[in-house]
DNA sequence: ATTTCTTGACTGATCGATCAATCAAGTTTT
DNA sequence: AAAACTTGATTGATCGATCAGTCAAGAAAT
């Protein structure tokens, strides 16, 4: 069997530390120290800190995102008349994300990305147009084509929800554990996946003028 | 008129800071700088770096979830019949939430709150549970009230993604003016409010197992 | 076949800068 | 005078980054 190389373990014990601790409090000594090599090799390896987290983040966003427009494309080509249901984009887009986390890499990765989603420092912000902008537009493209109904600004609105309930979701920070005392379980990727396809769906489909509503109030 | 307090002026800038740059990312050194005082007057008033964080939260928190608390008692003794709508038990709670966002401070807040509601690190968790679990049970106890069909598991994941959609929306990293050119702007908050209001509320309405639903294919 | 050269991988030591925190001493307020 | 407030100076620890140098392995030259 194959020694794992020096390179491939920085950065899993990189991915580790930043989901951890974030950005700023990891510090690349303990990356060396868990990654079992000296310091310097990361340098030499990921150039900066701030090079190395861009590694992180290319690596997985790449490994999702991939998957993601293989089964969006299968799922329009697979359709009836062309058009997939609204479910079915969504199924595309949600479970590749949220099945990561059966693994602990997938884990630590949501950490990191959802903290990404929500900063809007320099760094965070060329790392999300440069690895996610483009995913985001192909779905809100497939979006105006199951929902012929919205307008533009619903569709733009009703994907940045979306994508961040997912987002936040994927994280798994233990909260509905907590707060149902252990009726539910936010490792139980099946139960998520199901969860979050029907809230998005109907919320999508709900922001339609024409959908029948409740009464809201004048805000 | 007086002059503002060196502790105002310390929690200021460091509201300000730990938005921008994360609570490992901002030094002691910084914030005693912005705010125009020595470095030892802040350990003075704020005691540690960690306390002075959890006052920054503890001022918000408090602010906005006494403003939910009073709306949400508004909309249910102005309901005829006792149950108010759910876009009204929401807009009592997505309304004070994004309308901080029309101050600089809401902004800054909302940036910290938002990373720390997907963070799963021991003082991050501490926090959520001590300034955010007791308004979320009395939105879940409103929540079953005004949606008596949901079951409890479908209830809890509701109330959750709902605060993932507000919590993410509230973060404002302009990302939506981006992807749609410029036609929308996530500073809009009398837009975001309403939006928000419709996802959450058929989101949530489509949970319902009676509901009526797309066909999600088994995941 | 042996020596010489080149390269990629890796290390220990160390740089100046910065970190949170503490202290004694001084100023202002009550 | 007593209490509350504010300061400059300084602590030891830790930060990201850089350096010269080691080592094994393969290519080229003899």
């Amino acid at each position: 069997m194959a020694a794992i190389k020096a390179k491939d373990s920085i950065l899993d014990a990189a991915e580790r530390l930043f989901a951890q601790r974030g950005y700023s409090g990891t510090s690349m000594r303990i990356i060396a120290e868990e990654a079992g090599v000296a310091q310097a090799l990361i340098h030499y390896h990921c150039k900066t800190k701030e090079h190395l987290y861009e590694m992180i983040i290319e690596r997985r966003s790449n490994m999702i995102n991939r998957i993601r427009r293989q089964e969006l494309k299968r799922c329009f080509d697979e359709a009836k008349g062309g058009i997939p249901t609204l479910e079915d984009v969504l199924q595309s887009f949600v479970k590749p994300a949220i099945e990561s986390g059966r693994y602990s890499w997938g884990r630590d990765f949501s950490q990191i990305l959802a903290k990404l989603a929500v900063s809007d420092d320099d760094r965070s912000r060329d790392l999300v147009r440069k690895y996610y902008d483009p995913i985001a537009r192909e779905y809100i493209d497939a979006f105006k084509k199951v929902m012929p109904d919205l307008s533009d600004p619903e569709i733009y609105w009703g994907y940045l929800m979306t994508t961040s309930t997912v987002v936040s979701s994927m994280a798994r920070t233990g909260r509905i554990n907590r707060l149902s005392q252990g009726l539910l379980d936010d490792g139980d990727s099946e139960q998520m996946i199901v969860r979050l396809i029907q809230f998005a769906a109907n919320g999508l489909r709900g922001l339609s003028t024409s959908f029948k509503q409740g009464e809201t109030s004048i805000v």
